[in-house]
DNA sequence: AACAATCAGGACCGCATGGGTCCTGTTAAG
DNA sequence: CTTAACAGGACCCATGCGGTCCTGATTGTT
């Protein structure tokens, strides 16, 4: 159902959550690492998970890591540096909505005939500005101090309408 | 990689086919429809899997059907009414980038604690947006005739030659 | 110097999902 | 009555994802 992976998801939890640097394990005074199972404990993501997404997001640059005894992962940039479209592009890979986009030959079998040839683009296009006009800022709850929400989660009709008032909401999506 | 089936592909390549109705199978002055096997013949993909897509699009309202002899597909609405996201959603289901959208209970495990929940929405929506403002209409490349491809490549492995000479592959992919 | 903590980078497996085929009705034209 | 075509499944298989784990490399601590 054109679902990002779940990884994805993990991954943003985990940069937010790596943005609060001033968790258990800030030390030193100017590098507020954080390990990655403390991250897994603080946001109940399973550590192998976390070390997973860790590590891909460190190939993309998004994180910084510090090896050794004491060490940890530290963000990069500040939250509103970093768009959707970055973290799926770390975790999942380029952001190509089918096979037919760009010019990989032998992707698709009817290309000969295609009447749509590489006319995804446009479509993925379109995607790849509505992911990268939204900051892991905005994914943030502003200001809220999750530590209330511990207890499980009612079943439905959650009655947390309560962030809808203080987020812009760009939604410049069109063109 | 945030990849949409490739059903949905074959969903546009299909719909696209069906808009250009005078194809062969237009005996109705006023309703020619056009039969499964005679889109698969036209777009090179597999019978079966274009009979699984009209399916689906007549399900999804996008496509009607005259079942019996001479019976076949049409299109209800044109091209410009369209969206992508209406393809997308008769195929793939509703649009969801993540399990955590809307208030599915049970769907993340994490969202006892989780700094972003529902907060996925904002992508989605963007992504909805940008989906939905794109038609089929703009997805056909204007006035390609493709009658020239018509030889069938039913059995599979056009032997190396006509499909590398005439596409472009324009390879802009950007990162 | 030895140790321990932590990241790096894989290999590995199980499972869900999608892709694709096929079969058996049902409908309607000829 | 026969045939052409859709309807709606069941079905199998490959792919890829989610998740775990193992073996190094690196660096602070003792
Ligand atoms: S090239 Fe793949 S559907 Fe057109
Ligand atoms: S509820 Fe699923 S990651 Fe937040």
């Amino acid at each position: 159902m054109l679902r990002l992976s779940k990884l994805t998801d993990y991954a943003v939890v985990v940069l937010i959550r790596l943005s609060e640097g001033g968790g258990e394990c800030a030390r030193l005074g100017g590098e507020p690492v954080q390990t990655s199972p403390g991250i897994a404990l603080a946001t109940g993501v399973p550590e192998p998970t976390v070390a997973k997404v860790l590590k891909a997001l460190t190939s993309a640059n998004l994180v910084a890591s510090q090896r050794g005894a004491r060490g940890g992962y530290r963000l990069v940039q500040a939250l509103e540096q970093i768009t959707i479209a970055d973290v799926i592009t770390a975790i999942d890979g380029p952001i190509a909505l089918t096979a037919c986009v760009d010019g990989a030959p032998g992707a698709c079998d009817v290309q000969n005939m295609c009447a749509v040839k590489g006319r995804w683009d446009l479509v993925n296009d379109a995607i790849r500005q509505a992911l990268t006009s939204i900051t892991l800022a905005e994914m943030r709850v502003a200001s809220v101090p999750m530590a209330f929400r511990l207890p499980a989660p009612d079943h439905l009709a959650p009655p947390d309408r309560l962030a809808q008032g203080g987020v812009p909401l760009a939604a410049s999506a069109a063109e």
